[in-house]
DNA sequence: GTCTATAAATCGATAGAC
DNA sequence: GTCTATCGATTTATAGAC
């Protein structure tokens, strides 16, 4: 199978260059403050050769998602096998706070409609998510047979609880306030998250 | 002290309207996909009239939170003496919950610049943030102190992971996922939240 | 204070030359 | 494909009559 023309590649270079503006600006300052001007003002084209590789604002942010979940299902398979499940799922939850605190996890409002209706329609996006979802879903399945993780809580609120990490708030709270740096916060939010606030 | 005249009483009540409309709208869209517009044909009134009573966007998401603040407050207030701080913590966090799953509980972008700058500008804002932060903080350091929360968090993360449930994303995934009923839910949050996802 | 009408600015998207 | 220039729609905010 070839690797396509050299043009080709000089392409997926620049499209890879828009995703990475995109990635930044939706960690930023999200979505709907996101505008396209800005996007092409930091890649360096003008707006009208932004719509020549992506036909909308909404997909360019699904192909910012569309990546990072790329990048996820990758430190998913990076997992060393010796590893337990609840172990496992711990290094990816610690993963996405890294990725967060760093500014570079991008977040969309769930409230927005024409960008759910984008998102639901790309076929990467819902098999990356799925694909993601099962294999946490199996790991959460077996911390809880191996009774590392509460059994008592249905799979599916471990797994959103998982994912929200993604997008939670009280790390950068925490960087703004100033008084803990980066490791001792994400120290802090995984333990919170796996051991709760109640003493043990 | 004079309750004011018949007039001030109406146009306390027109306001007290356009709040809960802005409260709405707020925990429905968001601010940025709020428009003023929406406001106005909410309460029944045209905009150019919305704006004599708030001078700006801002103004009118400052208010709803100063209102949401007050609530908060007051439920704080109404805790019984004889429930111990850990069990007034937990109620107080059962009850944003409870409202950001009916929702009614506005939620505003931290990225937003001019927003932030507005709700840092108001006093109203401010000292009800402050009083609302002192008094779980009081109860944090008792909990704390009583053995019932982890006295290994710096009270700073406790604070703000139980600010951080009003708004917390996983219960409306759950409530989207359709398995469960409201009681269910806010159960299984709070006991994440506490408890931890870990088996203890 | 309430209205209609509109200003002023922003933003997503496109036309058309090269 | 890249550019400049601009359209068309939306949105915040205001002017001015009543």
């Amino acid at each position: 199978m070839a690797r396509g023309s050299f043009r080709e590649q000089v392409l997926k270079v620049r499209e890879d260059a828009i995703v990475s503006a995109v990635n930044r600006l939706l960690a930023e300052k999200g979505f709907d403050l996101m505008t396209v001007d800005e996007v092409a003002a930091d890649v360096g084209i003008a707006k009208a050769s932004l719509y020549k590789h992506f036909p909308s604002k909404e997909a360019l942010a699904a192909a910012a998602m569309v990546r990072v979940l790329q990048r996820t299902a990758a430190v998913i398979d990076q997992q060393p096998a010796d590893r337990s499940a609840f172990e496992k799922i711990e290094a990816v939850t610690r993963w996405a706070l890294e990725v967060q605190l760093a500014g570079e996890m991008p977040t969309l409002p769930s409230q927005n409609s024409t960008l759910r209706a984008e998102l639901m329609g790309s076929k990467a996006y819902i098999d990356l998510l799925m694909q993601v979802s099962d294999q946490l879903g199996a790991w959460i399945q077996q911390a809880q047979a191996d009774g590392a993780i509460d059994p008592g809580l249905p799979a599916e609120v471990v797994l959103y609880t998982v994912f929200a990490r993604a997008c939670d708030p009280v790390p950068g709270f925490l960087k703004a306030a100033g008084q803990l740096d980066d490791k001792q916060i994400v120290d802090l939010v995984l333990r919170t998250c796996f051991g709760g606030l109640r003493t043990r």
